[in-house]
DNA sequence: CATGAATGAGAGTTCATTCAT
DNA sequence: GATGAATGAACTCTCATTCAT
């Protein structure tokens, strides 16, 4: 039942979502809910609260096997594309509804999880351009942005069971990111 | 009173923005507002439909001008990031409510202009790959939404008058995408 | 200008004309009818009082000319088409609005006037009745309502310049309160 | 609860009618309305419709049972006033809203009623007046909407459980609109 | 005299939530 | 576990009215 109303909230947006819809979608009446879920707030909670979870197991097994920094980078867009390939709505949701979100108490953990997970990328992509594996011409932070982005708005388009497999947007996203896109580019 | 209310709606989001928050930030009640405007849509309509408007002036000019692919996308990608440096509010809208609001009639030119860009973007990377500009081995459609996704989320960070001009940031985001984050990297 | 809030009034109902609405028909803006007039209200006020002033001039001259009952029921009905034609819109308005109205101090006058009314026609019934010249098997009090009745309701259709003249109208009226429709009934 | 409404309805007119008065006169809060009704305007199409959809059970039983043209209208009297009785509130609604309302598509049905009654009546008094059943030195569309305006208004009056029942109105009515209220007239 | 802009009370309506059955 | 009915706060919007210009 929480994967029919993350499917609602991620469609409709939050806001926009009564809890009507998420009864109907879920074939029972809107007071029937209640007995299951404590309010429309806590269903969202609980959906991104797990998503994060799994988020998090995925990042953190990476993190720890000691990889290099391009292939810490690799391994991370391929656990967040899997990550959205599992949790498509969550991440949907995580995109549009989380900046507004942590502003409540409630949700801190959503700030808390950004700024471990700035730490990881930006951390990775510095030692990588220390260790000569990145270009060291990019403002760094704002390589950030555009390797968390790119990743991340995926969710928005992408649809399981579609043409590319998880894998192998992962593969093709990476390519892009790492080598460019135009052809017989290089960077001595 | 738009600038207004486009910030809040770009902050809030269109459907948690009360009328009377507007209100509050023009510094007027809530029923004042309904002298400027029909309604709190007609507000979201005119924000849309004047950035649009603007995006398209700017567009058509560099699609007129006759420029090779690789040129034409870097072209798009300066005029985008302008874009959001004089629309930031605008960008931000768009993004997170486009797509729930092009099922609505009145919304229809969401719809358009999403083809028409798609169609300038897409058709832009063909001929680049056609003439040896752009990588053939990776998926066009899947590079379309890469380039497309990476320019435009940049509104959801981005601050007018920040360290970076927009042409900076364009510099950077145009130097990462056709030529790749990585050191040594080449496609002959 | 009062006779264009009257149309107003008198088509739309009182509460469904907004202040707006009888400034378009002026050929002004809202605020500029606050010139002319303290109120909403006052307008209605004005319109109401000035048709029954002139009414009474009218009823209180044939009330004063000692006339036979009978004379003077068909009296009051060709003065009283006299004032629909002059008043239509007033007396339309008398008609949708008074009941309610007449419970406002402000409005107080309906009801006096209504009681005045009751007072002359009633009074001219039973002094009819008393006479011979009106039937005794009737309730006075149902005639009374069914000649009242009978005449004001005309103003919600009754257009002036149509095919009957006033007195046309009232003529015709007249033959079918007094002597009915059917043909070949008497009452000896 | 629809009776509840179409008190308040008639009483102080639609528009003047508050949605929080309906609800006070039915014992709950506004919001708790719009479990039962989707509108306020719903409530007043099903009072209406609800109420012409007997008046015409009635009328087109009385109209199929091929009666002489007076014994047509003396049933149709009575009709009417008993449906005054079961209707009042409704009929009284009819009377004040219904050339307003069927301006409107929802309430086109008003119209067509209004036409079909037209014709039901207006119908019916020629054929009497070509059988000699009445007069024909009167203009019959006066006639029509004498007889019409004649009966209908009585429910702004009336109150079920009056002094006199329904019949006897009807009775006395049809004595007064077909022989008229005057002693010794005769039509030969 | 008229305008344009604002006010503020109140309208119809929505919706998360509660709770007896 | 689910239903139907109700709650009450909040929302968008309307409108009579005011007032500086």
């Amino acid at each position: 039942m929480l994967g029919v109303a993350a499917d609602v909230f991620a469609e409709q947006g939050y806001n926009a979502t009564t809890v009507r819809k998420i009864a109907d979608a879920a074939g029972m009446l809107a007071g029937s809910l209640y007995y299951h879920f404590d309010s429309k707030e806590s269903m969202l909670d609980e959906i991104l609260s797990t998503f994060l979870g799994e988020l998090w197991a995925g990042y953190d097994a990476v993190l720890a096997a000691g990889l290099g920094p391009r292939e810490t980078i690799e391994a991370l867009v391929v656990e967040s594309f899997r990550e959205i390939d599992r949790h498509r709505a969550a991440v949907a949701i995580y995109q549009k509804e989380s900046r507004y979100l942590s502003a409540q108490p409630r949700f801190a953990y959503l700030t808390e999880s950004q700024q471990k997970f700035e730490k990881a990328w930006l951390g990775t992509l510095e030692r990588g351009v220390a260790a000569g594996a990145f270009r060291a011409d990019l403002d760094v932070r704002l390589t950030y942005r555009f390797v968390r982005d790119t990743v991340w708005v995926a969710a928005s388009w992408y649809r399981p069971g579609g043409l590319h497999s998880p894998d192998e947007i992962a593969r093709q996203y990476l390519s892009m990111v790492l080598d460019g896109i135009a052809l017989g580019s290089a960077h001595p």
